[in-house]
DNA sequence: TATTGTTATACTCTATAACTATA
DNA sequence: TATAGTTATAGAGTATAACAATA
C-alpha cells in the first residue's frame, strides 16, 4: 500500500508552479509585445550557444518553422538582425542588436519582479534554499532554453 | 546597471523545469489514456474541495466547458460517476469510483517515477532541500490544481 | 431572471509536410 | 542529393458564446 499523495510529488508541484509562474511572467511580457518563447530565443542568442535558426531550433527543442516566426517578430521589433552567412548562404545568422539587449534586460526585470512576488513571505533562508535547490536540479536536468 | 541573468531567475528556471517535468509526466500518463488535466480533475475530486463541475472549474481555474470534456473521458474510463444533485438538479456531482482511485494511484506512481529521475544524481540533502523549498513555495503561491 | 451544464465555434500555439534556395 | 529556411496546412488544447434545463 502506497500512501504518497500526488500533490506532494515533485512532478506535480514543479508542473503546477511552472504553469503559474509562466502565466505571471507572460502577463508582464505582454507589455513588451513578447511571449515566453520570444524570450527563449533572445536568451539562446545571448548565451552564444547558437546563432543559425536551425541551431536555435535544436537548442530550444522546437520546430524550425517556429523559429522563423519568432525571429520574424523579433526582427520586426528591431531586437535582432538576420544575415545570410557568406560561407554558406543557406544559413540565417541571427544577431542581437543593442535594442535586443535592452529588450532582454526588460524581460529580465519582469522575471525578477515575478521572483519577488514568489519569494515574498519566504524567509531569506528559505528563498536561498529554493534558489540553490533549483540550480542543482536545472543543471542536472540539462535545462534547454524555454 | 543590472547584472542578473535571465536564466538564473526563479521565474525562468521554474517555468522551464515545469515544462520539462510536465512533458515527462505526460508521456507516462499516456499509457493510461490520460492527460495532465485529467489527473488534475481526479486530484481535485480526491481532495474533497470540490464536487460539482462548476466548483471544479473554479478550483482548477479552467473553463467549465473543459471540465465537461475531461469528465466525459473519465466517466468513459469508469473513473468517476456523474449524478444530478437531488437538492439542485442543475448540479452534476462527480464522485471518484474505486476504479478512479486505482487510476489515481497509477498516476501517483508515474509521478514518483519522474521524481526519481529528477533527483537521481542529487544528494539526499539536496533532494530534501528541494522538496522542502517547493513545499513552502507551493503553499505560499496558493497552488491551484493542475 | 440567474445559474449549471452542455454544445458550437473560434483562437492560440506548435508541429508536419511541401517547397525554394543553396550546397 | 542533402540541408537551411520558409510557407502552407493541420492538430492539440483551451476559451468564449450560444443554448437548454432547472432554480
Amino acid at each position: 500500500m502506497n500512501d504518497v499523495k500526488l500533490p506532494e510529488t515533485l512532478a506535480f508541484q514543479l508542473g503546477t508552479l511552472g504553469a503559474v509562474v509562466t502565466e505571471r511572467f507572460s502577463a508582464r511580457l505582454a507589455a513588451h509585445g513578447l511571449k515566453p518563447k520570444h524570450v527563449g530565443l533572445l536568451t539562446a542568442l545571448e548565451s552564444g550557444m547558437a546563432a543559425s535558426q536551425l541551431d536555435i531550433a535544436k537548442l530550444m527543442d522546437v520546430a524550425p518553422s517556429l523559429v522563423v516566426s519568432l525571429a520574424d517578430r523579433l526582427e520586426e521589433l528591431g531586437a535582432l538582425r538576420r544575415e545570410r552567412a557568406p560561407s554558406d548562404r543557406r544559413r540565417q545568422v541571427l544577431t542581437l542588436t543593442t535594442e535586443g539587449r535592452e529588450l532582454l534586460a526588460l524581460c529580465t526585470q519582469a522575471a525578477t519582479e515575478v521572483d519577488a512576488e514568489l519569494t515574498q513571505g519566504l524567509t531569506a533562508g528559505e528563498a536561498e534554499a529554493l534558489r540553490s535547490a533549483l540550480r542543482v536540479l536545472a543543471r542536472h536536468a540539462g535545462l534547454p532554453v524555454t
